[in-house]
DNA sequence: CGGTGCCTTGATTTTCATCAACACCTGTGG
DNA sequence: CCACAGGTGTTGATGAAAATCAAGGCACCG
């Protein structure tokens, strides 16, 4: 396998204060892995061996209740740390990860969080950045889901989707990985019913173009409106 | 002021790894404050100057949309650290604490914090740990709301403050500090009237025993099989 | 070329927010 | 000490939003 290249990590939070030699122990020590689109990297309830740093592709975090239903929490973008649980002091992971698309990974044994933290400076202050932000994103989903109507909750959704993925084509910005109507559904607490209506209308207002496991926005904007975001 | 004593943090998770004299420092470090019922300890995007231990009292952590809308995202129990935005790299605070009824606190400067987690061993670590059982929580509330009735997010909102700060009385266990019909309408995502229809019906059914902002649970068992939690 | 996964659309039903009115408690100031 | 105001709680009536029920179509894969 070849060897990989320092200035993968090197513009990246968690390692951009580092040194080129440290950041080449850092990447000495990575497993690189490869999940076709819908593998999983790993479960919920699983012993929490690793932790991961997406480098292409996405990655979707899914919760499964007691009583079966499924929701996506979140998105992992590229250069984003993920199934950090051993930063959290935690065991076992508290979701399960899916490549929404293709995705390339980085992978280092849990046992080494505790080294990295204290050997590489800023490294966990860094880290824990993303997770506040990360809690920040919680709380704001909290919010939407418990006071704004459904057809917000879902405009939300496609324009988080979009700025964390979005890829222009002359037709709008895509959407950067397949997402189902009943994705969407399971990411706003709805049904694909409901998202399959709400995608037809505003397709035929010119908002959205519509594809299977594809959703291209054309006017981004009149989203953002509809998602009842601060003016 | 009378000096505090030290075991108020001996057995507490961040300090309970360290020795007498070390919990000596920070307490001599810490500035105790009373807060009355309704008082705020800090409020939403304020510069994050201090991180706040609760020794006594309940603090209740909201947070308020740019429509206006207010959200009670979680209560924080005695022997529990809040206002922790400096330990996530953030410099204001994301929500507004409010004393849900009279609390004593203890406070430190904000840049106290990296001293802690470097020179404390264990310190870091356990607060860590404590952030990650707060994501768990917001994960489940995010789950709760997705795909939950309001019956049973009512009830689950119930048992989560009954565990919390439950209280024995000969009628039932007692919340442990004043709630509003309006309160929980604001952690669950609905209104007071509904909360209040709800909790008439359980009254009737002889499942909890409501006052003027206040709640008794006769019927604890029965709350749980309401709130649809795992068998 | 059949099957499965994904999407659409209509009809019906349910849940819960909203609108509205009123009762009660508690503390305050005249 | 009483009146009254503001915060709190109850309950009924109504309507809108979205889930559920139902049926079918289309695209992609083996």
């Amino acid at each position: 396998m070849s060897r990989l290249d320092e200035s993968l990590l090197a513009s990246l939070p968690p390692f951009s204060r580092l040194a080129r030699p440290l950041i080449r122990e850092i990447l000495d020590l990575a497993t690189p892995r490869r999940y076709p689109e819908g593998a999983a990297v790993f479960r919920e309830g699983l012993p929490a061996e690793r932790f991961f740093l997406l480098l292409d592709g996405f990655v979707r975090a899914t919760r499964t209740l007691p009583t079966g239903d499924q929701i996506i929490v979140l998105h992992v973008s590229p250069g984003q740390l993920f199934g950090i649980a051993p930063a959290l002091g935690r065991d076992t992971y508290p979701g399960t990860a899916i490549a929404a698309s293709e995705s390339i990974v980085l992978a280092w044994p849990a046992r080494l969080w505790a080294s990295f933290s204290s050997t590489y400076d800023g490294f966990a202050t860094e880290t824990y950045r993303t997770v506040g932000a990360r809690m920040g994103e919680l709380h704001e989903r909290i919010a939407e889901l418990a006071t704004k109507a459904v057809e917000q909750r879902v405009a939300s959704a496609l324009v988080r989707m979009v700025n964390q993925s979005g890829r222009k084509t002359v037709e709008g910005i895509e959407i950067g990985f397949p997402v189902t109507r009943s994705d969407i559904a399971e990411m706003t607490g709805t049904t694909l019913h409901t998202v399959s209506r709400l995608l037809s209308a505003w397709e035929r207002d010119g908002i959205v173009r519509g594809g299977r496991r594809q959703v291209i926005v054309s006017a981004p904007h009149r989203l953002v409106v509809l998602s009842g975001a601060a003016e």
